[in-house]
RNA sequence: GGAGGAAUGCCCGAGCGGCCAAAGGGAGCAGACUGUAAAUCUGCCGGCUUAUGCCUUCGGUGGUUCGAAUCCACCUUCCUCCA
């Protein structure tokens, strides 16, 4: 079943379900992405110590990456990314790019900015420079990035937010999302809309029925993983994930681990980001078939195995554990390389995987 | 041969009578990381340990003192300068 979504070029294509789990194919102008499907982040027009040709060859085979407006209007700005013809040309990534809008930014640097119904004026963390964003300033700035998919302007609030903070979002969130959907936008740009409402199911719910009529291409739960208990974010998954329109595609932003992503998807997510696997990556830890490696422990000083035996990635096809945790401790650049290519490849077949026992196991859509 | 100077915990290096089990850095050991101000941050790091507790430490041996890594004497080793 293929749904067209509202902007030209893109339809959302179900192939099958288990449960409330789907399989599917988001098709944009700049190529398919098959979902469930993880999202390397590449905040600053890169993702971490990879380049372009390695994220896109198998088996990492990276569909679609993050790029983050915030940061990349403060550096480099948009006279080099307008100039260069866009976010693609610039990074020479020619596959589909998700731009965050900034509101993640408002929440995580709220220590030096003020918020107020009309947008947020805040410091920049590089010179202390002021700027404004407002949903109009993110919009326009997502258009000159040129991303396939533009993210709404919102206020995500801290996980333990108190209700007045949380309805006040909200209701913002609201406004700024509505001003978003009518904003000018780059040719073949989608717009999706985000879901806040904390860990409260009931203010969920009434938010949900805020943003849908709005007819964004797609919607995404924000506010999960921002220091809330991991029960309560996974009973706002159960609970709301699989009540948002089934014909678009359900964006759990910034999530997580890969405990996480297979719950999400059990919940009915179709899209995931987190800077996990690259961050950790550089930080020593491993994910592997068999849990998690800590790559600058005693215990990997001689061992020569790969890091998981059962990982096609070059990393794992040609080093060991001990070359690896040789290159951490003496902070060589390698490493970095080395590890972030084993964990996104990592997360991406773990989400493959998962893919795929919907489309044998599931119902056809 | 003569004149100075220095020896501190795994390494480097502060301390120069009590607040010193001894700053700081490195190394080592472990942990954290969820829409990336992160190749970052945190904890431990003499021994026993729950410890504001006890024990053993600042080249060696003796002293002075209520009390010494800190002062004195000698010894050992190293460095610099003069012959």
């Amino acid at each position: 079943m293929r749904f067209d979504l509202p902007t030209p070029g893109f339809s959302f294509e179900l192939l099958a379900t288990l449960g409330h789990a789907r399989a599917g194919i988001l098709h944009t102008p700049r190529g398919d992405i098959p979902t469930p499907v993880f999202m390397p982040v590449g905040t600053l027009g890169t993702v971490k110590a990879m380049t372009a040709d390695e994220l896109r060859a198998p088996p990492l085979d990276a569909k679609i990456i993050l790029g983050n407006t915030y940061h990349l209007y403060l550096r480099p700005g948009l006279e080099v990314i307008g100039a260069a013809g866009g976010l693609h040309k610039f990074a020479a990534w020619d596959r589909p790019i998700l731009t965050d809008s900034g509101g993640f930014q408002v929440f995580s640097l709220a220590a030096i900015n003020k918020i107020d119904d009309d947008g947020v004026t805040f410091q920049s963390h590089i010179d202390g420079s002021k700027h404004r964003l407002t949903p109009e300033v993110s919009m326009h700035i997502q258009a000159v990035l040129g991303s396939d998919i533009a993210m709404c302007f919102d206020q995500c609030p801290p996980g333990d937010a108190p209700t007045d903070v949380q309805e006040v979002a909200l209701a913002r969130t609201t406004a700024w999302a509505a001003r978003c959907r009518v904003a000018p936008r780059a040719r073949g740009q989608a717009l999706f809309g985000i879901v806040q409402g904390g860990i409260d199911a009931e203010r969920r719910r009434r938010h949900m029925a805020e943003i849908v009529p709005l007819d964004f291409d797609g919607h995404a739960l924000g506010g999960l993983a921002v220091g809330e208990s991991i029960a309560d974010t996974y009973r706002i998954l159960d609970e709301i994930a699989h009540t948002l329109p089934a014909n678009k595609p359900r964006y759990l932003m910034g999530v997580g681990t890969p405990a996480d992503l297979e719950r999400g998807i059990t919940a009915g997510i179709d899209m995931f980001d987190c800077v996990m696997p690259t961050r950790n990556a550089r930080n020593g830890y491993l994910f592997t078939s068999s849990g998690r490696v800590n790559i600058p422990n005693a215990q990997h000083r001689t061992d020569f195995g790969p890091i998981d035996p059962e990982c096609p990635c070059a990393t794992c096809r040609t080093h060991s554990r001990a070359y690896l945790r040789h290159l951490y401790v003496a902070k060589e650049i390698l490493y970095s390389r080395l590890a972030t290519l084993h964990n996104l490849t990592f997360y991406a077949r773990h989400v493959r995987r998962l893919r795929d026992r919907i489309l044998a196991d599931g119902v056809p859509a």
